[in-house]
DNA sequence: CTTCTATACTTGAGGTCGCAAGGATCATAG
DNA sequence: CTATGATCCTTGCGACCTCAAGTATAGAAG
């Protein structure tokens, strides 16, 4: 229950201030965070739907979004005609950055400022715990 | 970042095993809950929303399912004529006690099996301290 | 080369939810 | 009594996401 209710407000707060002060979904920015950290700031759209832990067409549509945005291009790929490569822009790099500044601060206000530094390694270590959470977390935030 | 994979994951599994058994959401689930353990089986629109951290006309629509199959009712208040209540019907009283079995064994077996007893005392502690994740916790589950 | 299966991606339809706006009711103050 | 503001609820609209189906490519087997 408590983890169910903790996320609901956790993710509605910190989806609307990022909405706010940068246009963005708490997904965009989860997958401009993947890209950001990914080598060569790209990434096949699968492997990126699984490590954000959305679905194939949910990635597609996403990524129309910050296509259209211009924060991440299309980009063949030569070996494999069936995949896409998603890179990032230099304006996504820009965005990223910017945004993962007030993000952090964000989240550190919200959730950071409640428990000890060892309290974090706790909770960081039984949530990580839990089946399927484990995808790809090349990513310090 | 473990926080939203470990909930995204959790709660795709754990809804669709609900909606496969028993067609019922996971929010559809809390709601029924709520009102499960509410004096006389009753609540408020207004208050059932908050406490399961839906916005008013999320649990209008939610609820307007519910009334369509039978588990809930409506009900006037005599001393104040803006306010619905949401009452339990015999149907949907049987319908969360089956449903919370099998949801309770689904939890056991996804979260609980991870954790010794300590254990969960600390997570759900430590996840207790996050803000906004005190409106009601009247239950069990 | 052909066929069969698996994988990557897109698209259409449908569900859930929030926001903003509106209607009804209540409480309070003049 | 009336005006004002707050509260409860509903509705139109749009955002986001999933599922199912369809297309295109790849690889392996006959």
């Amino acid at each position: 229950m408590r983890f169910l209710r903790a996320h609901a407000a956790l993710t509605r707060e910190l989806s609307s201030r990022l909405e706010a002060v940068h246009e963005l979904t708490l997904s965009d920015f989860d997958v401009l965070v993947q890209l950001y950290y990914a080598e060569g700031q790209r990434m096949r759209r699968i492997d990126l739907a699984r490590s954000v832990l959305l679905t194939a067409s949910g990635i597609t549509r996403l990524l129309d979004g910050l296509e259209a945005g211009g924060l991440v291009a299309k980009e063949r790929c030569d070996s494999d005609a069936r995949v896409t490569y998603a890179v990032l822009t230099k304006a996504g790099e820009r965005k990223i950055e910017e945004a993962r500044e007030s993000h952090l601060a964000d989240i550190e206000e919200l959730f950071g400022s409640q428990f000890s530094p060892q309290e974090r390694d706790q909770l960081a270590d039984l949530l990580g715990r839990l089946p399927l959470a484990h995808t790809a977390e090349p990513c310090s935030a």
